[in-house]
DNA sequence: CGTGTCGTTGAGCGCTTTCAACCCTGGTGG
DNA sequence: CCACCAGGGTTGAAAGCGCTCAACGACACG
């Protein structure tokens, strides 16, 4: 159950006692598992697949706020205050899931220290991401949305001095979900990609990226640009 | 120092411990107080005042995350994660500051499971309010953003089914910083509001504003609504 | 070979932004 | 007392960007 990366340093007794309040099931394709609104009873962690979580908007589309991927987790602050989720839930690709019972976790939250500090750090790390979430999504012009999503994809590397080395990175899910994510429509995200391609920051194919200049993609983030001009002197 | 509320429920040995490594200090209107990409050293509560946190975007326009008034604090996602700050921070009025050492919190954090988990429960709250504000944020129209800002802004009542008394409501800052936060230029916010003013739903004197029908406007946010089709037939 | 999903491309409209001028209030100092 | 100024807010007009709708292409699957 839990070579899981999100049970790393959790006590072997925790986990076993977990796990007796603790059912993994298969989620398809498509299907809703929470609904906006709903009283969650289980802290969800994805063994294999991807969650997406969104909420929903009156045009029926939807803002994607995360995608779970494996060994991740969901739920623990509507857990923790007993609030119903503000988001809805739905299996981006065919999942297996673990659900941890409510009652089983608060208990084991309630007498184990270590547990409740792992969780701390794991909340404020959270609200960190969300926040550059957020700083991504406050940018004024798709194009500068874009630009700071593949950079904040760019993985940790051992020097980042070498700023101008080129790298291939894979998108993480559907573009339209990315779009999602981004607060664009899927439309003007392929069209920001295709500029970008167009222009020689990256090359695309499919859904693999490879960054031909961090310069100047950063340039791009930070500064913006008229879009297109198209050079009809 | 703390009847701030900040501080309930916190034991009165911690609060001596934690109060030999604070400093109150006063910051004028206007004043920065942390950069975007400073290293915290302190958890800050306001005393008094109002501090406004925000992104700097590349318009020099900025994008407000939060605005910190009497009692509640901020930092602490940062010092817990020895991360740095993805704000800037600046007070919105003269503001009285309390400043705790990262050092002395950290050792309390060490050392006070039942602190740990006040703040693992204050993190989940915060995460909850944050993804409320995205929320706001992603409705896809300026009118909508509005509308919900002003049904959320609600205080809780005894009633939720009183949903067509009137209230009056203050608003909790200027209003060049709610509409950053909310993703809007002044200009917008401002029309909005006097639209929805014009059309029945609000009567707004400075920055007091009377809500006279819940429905109606809780229509508006879900639904949306053409704007203005000026009846020229 | 049909069907469904995902993605790209094109065209048009409308909202938001931006820039500008103007109003209103409060404070200040001659 | 009043002129002046600064800050906050409102209003107007023009332009651009993103959204929407629609059609098409690529690919996988039964």
């Amino acid at each position: 159950m839990a070579r899981l990366g999100y049970f790393d340093s959790w006590g072997k007794d925790q986990l076993a006692r977990l796990a007796s309040g603790t059912k993994q099931f298969f989620l398809p394709k498509k299907e809703k598992l929470i609904g906006k609104g709903d009283l969650i009873d289980s802290l969800y962690v994805v063994v294999s697949g991807q969650i997406r979580l969104y909420i929903p908007l009156s045009n029926r589309s939807e803002r994607v706020v995360s995608l779970i991927g494996q060994g991740q987790g969901f739920g623990e602050p509507c857990l923790i205050r007993a609030e119903s989720c503000p988001y809805e839930a739905v299996a981006g690709k065919d999942s297996h899931l673990l659900a941890i019972d409510a009652m089983v976790y608060r208990r084991e939250l309630r007498e184990s220290p270590v547990l409740v500090e792992r969780t701390m750090n794991l909340l404020a790390q959270r609200l960190l991401d969300t926040l550059r979430d957020i700083e991504i999504c406050a940018q004024p012009s798709g194009l500068q949305k874009v630009a700071h999503y593949l950079i904040q994809l760019r993985p940790a590397q051992l020097q980042p001095s070498a700023a101008f080395h080129e790298l291939e990175i894979r998108l993480p899910a559907l573009k339209r979900d990315i779009a999602a994510k981004l607060g664009l429509s899927q439309e003007i995200f392929s069209r920001m990609l295709a500029f970008m391609s167009q222009q020689g920051f990256i090359q695309l194919t499919g859904s693999t990226v490879r960054v031909e200049d961090w310069g100047r993609l950063s340039g791009l983030a930070t500064a913006g640009c008229p879009m297109e001009v198209p050079d009809k002197n």
